[in-house]
DNA sequence: GTTACTTTTGAAGGTCTCCATAATTAGTAA
DNA sequence: TTACTAATTATGGAGACCTTCAAAAGTAAC
């Protein structure tokens, strides 16, 4: 049942050994082996011994020693982070993102491509094309030096990385995104839903950070949720877990009616548009609009009740376009959810912007590689693209 | 961030070893070296080393060589499951019930004490005291014999095992359960709530056996739920997962009034039983007992809704004593849980009867004492009990 | 009852990885 | 130039593992 680490001989604890090492150093500024073996645990020349070994592997690499320090100046090694990159692709509605980072995260170039709302699949995965070749031309990459990529989508994907059903682009339905973008790039190329992506990426580099339960809201022309469960990303059996909006008895689907049923907005105003001048107008004490902002806040706040009550997480994170004008919505959904809850969690907003889809992309990437690279059952191997 | 196995010198080693031997050995039965050797895939003398280290400590025990065999004949090892014993105690309306196991979970000894409905909190206490020491003494234990005990109880239940809130039994609320059966034994006391302890027994036992994804639905005079996310039990930020049936547009706290507005039962029949006759009027074919099944069925069905979109598990597991009836109930649930979700899980009715409670009690207590004592990060200590 | 066969046991020799300690080296500071 | 400091290099030893082979303790066949 729990899958046990297995013991072995004595070349398992040399990789138990490089691992520690390896994730000491991670994120980390170079540092010399006497500082090394102190956070390791490890004495002096056993670390000497397992850096070598990384060293020759191509893990880590030497640097200028520190000058002006006392004594004989000490050796320092940095974690080669610029190894082996990764991709975070988003693919918006307006927008195809793709963000080219290393094995730290470390964000090196971000690419921005437009692409009309109404565009069909074909056009659209033209765009998400033209989006990763223009990232890995202006990184000076080429796909067989990426490691692994995400894709974020609007929809629910199956597990094989293909869209089984998208409500806002009906043409989207059925497309093998997994298998597209693999034509471009090496390495594993995983596709997750894009609200999702988010709540994983306020946890990493957002409000979320640390958080162990999060309920992540995403309010928006559309509505959706990521779950994290225990630290992560919870797909659910069949990766449809966070549909609560689906259910009829809660109305998400009603929410957004509300905000279009406002009629103070200038004549023709496209029905996009027309949230913002609704939330703006509620900014400046409009009664109406403030009216219709509570009625969203309240079907909204129905849904995240029902996850708050089922999950108790410690925090909930409100983003997604909306989360922009929070001054005016996380008031009423706050005041919902408390009449509704056992216990009031955190209700915070996403300070990460329109990039946190793509960010969580590229840390879903990453997390990909940190359990096939650095897992304690297989250890460190040569720092080449891990098979597919 | 992802907490990292330590490295360390050889000694680390021989504890991951000795770990994988345990392992191989728990819960099945006693095997020669060879055996233990395939299964580890250590060598022979390396496996005979830590067995014989192992069984000084007092975790293994060698017992007869098979008879009749060709060759040699191999000595025979067995995990000592009896080193140590846990117990579940399941802190019912009408009993209290404790259950006596050894290491393997293998369940020694049970004893019931009824324990009247309207029992006040002294009362109450008074017969898990009772059946706590029956229990003991019938097994020839005391106290001291316990290497943990977790308490299953209805309510919010604190990281301290104090009852935060019972609403069924308003005089629990506030009691320190894990400080008050402590007196009587040693180790740990966890303290659990009923429906999540049953969730895991489903996992451990029941039809829910190996599912990493599972809702479990607790109907009958409380409706209640347990989740298990990812093979684990999940208890939320502030063990106050689960509530949904908080959720005034939910309606489980109607629920109940359905079943209670049938006037088919003979005059006089108390309220806690009324249940029964409803259920079998409806498995005569009484049209009006069938429609009051349908309507408990219904809400029962919003709220497990719920709990499916959001988490999308595996299985969903009707229990509690309503299960009993799940000839007329499974249908109309399902039919209406078809309704509302994306992705229809398998439902399926408990086996497990009354004793689920208690015997969650136990796994969890099991999984306590995995963490504590035979977990990676500290290896294999000597069988005593640990500290609290 | 002896012989052949099978499998486990026990012992020997070798390798790997770690640790502690001491001698050496390469800088800074006076 | 000399003293000081801290890292490096070298040495010896211990623990845990592996492979290999001879001896032992049974069963099965004659």
């Amino acid at each position: 049942m729990t899958e046990q680490l297995a013991g072995g001989d004595l070349s398992r604890l040399r990789q138990l050994n490089a691992l520690a090492v390896v994730h000491v150093l991670r994120g980390r500024p170079a540092l010399t082996l006497t500082e090394l073996s102190r956070d390791t645990g490890l004495s002096r020349p056993s670390t000497e011994d397992v850096v070598l070994q990384l060293q020759s592997q191509g893990w880590l690499e030497e640097v200028q020693p520190a000058p002006g320090v006392m004594g004989r100046p000490a050796r320092r090694y940095r974690f080669r982070a610029d190894a082996g990159r990764v991709l975070g692709v988003d693919i918006g509605g307006h927008t195809i993102r793709v963000l080219a980072a290393d094995l730290d995260g470390e964000v090196g170039h971000t690419v921005r491509v437009p692409v009309a709302i109404t565009a069909g699949r074909a056009e659209r995965l033209r765009a998400v094309d033209a989006a990763v070749e223009q990232c890995l031309s202006a990184a000076g990459l080429t796909g067989a030096d990426i490691w692994a990529t995400t894709v974020g989508t609007s929809g629910l994907v199956d597990a094989a990385g293909r869209v089984v059903l998208s409500v806002a682009f009906p043409e989207w339905t059925g497309v093998q995104l997994a298998q597209h973008v693999g034509r471009l790039v090496g390495g594993t190329v995983l596709v997750e839903n894009d609200s999702r992506l988010a709540a994983l990426a306020e946890t990493w580099r957002g409000v979320a950070r640390y958080a162990q339960h999060v309920v992540y809201l995403l309010a928006g022309l559309r509505t959706g949720t990521g779950l994290i469960i225990d630290g992560k990303l919870h797909r659910g059996f069949a990766q449809a877990a966070g549909e609560i909006g689906a259910l009829p008895e809660l109305g998400w689907i009603r929410a957004q009616e509300h905000l279009r049923s406002w009629t103070g907005a200038p004549a023709g105003t496209d029905p996009d548009d027309l949230a913002g001048y609704v939330f703006a107008s509620a900014r400046e004490g409009d009664r109406k609009a403030v009216a219709v902002v509570r009625r969203y806040a309240k079907e909204l706040a129905l849904g995240a009740s029902a996850l708050v009550l089922a999950l108790d997480p410690q925090l909930v994170v409100l983003g997604g376009g909306f989360s922009r004008s929070a001054d005016v919505l996380l008031e009423p959904l706050r005041r919902e959810i408390e009449k509704r809850c056992v216990r009031i969690p955190e209700i915070v907003t996403s300070t990460l912007g329109d990039e946190s889809v793509a960010l969580g992309a590229v840390k879903l990437s990453l997390e990909h590689l940190q359990e096939h690279l650095f897992d304690v059952r297989t250890g460190v191997a040569a720092p080449v693209r891990p098979g597919r």
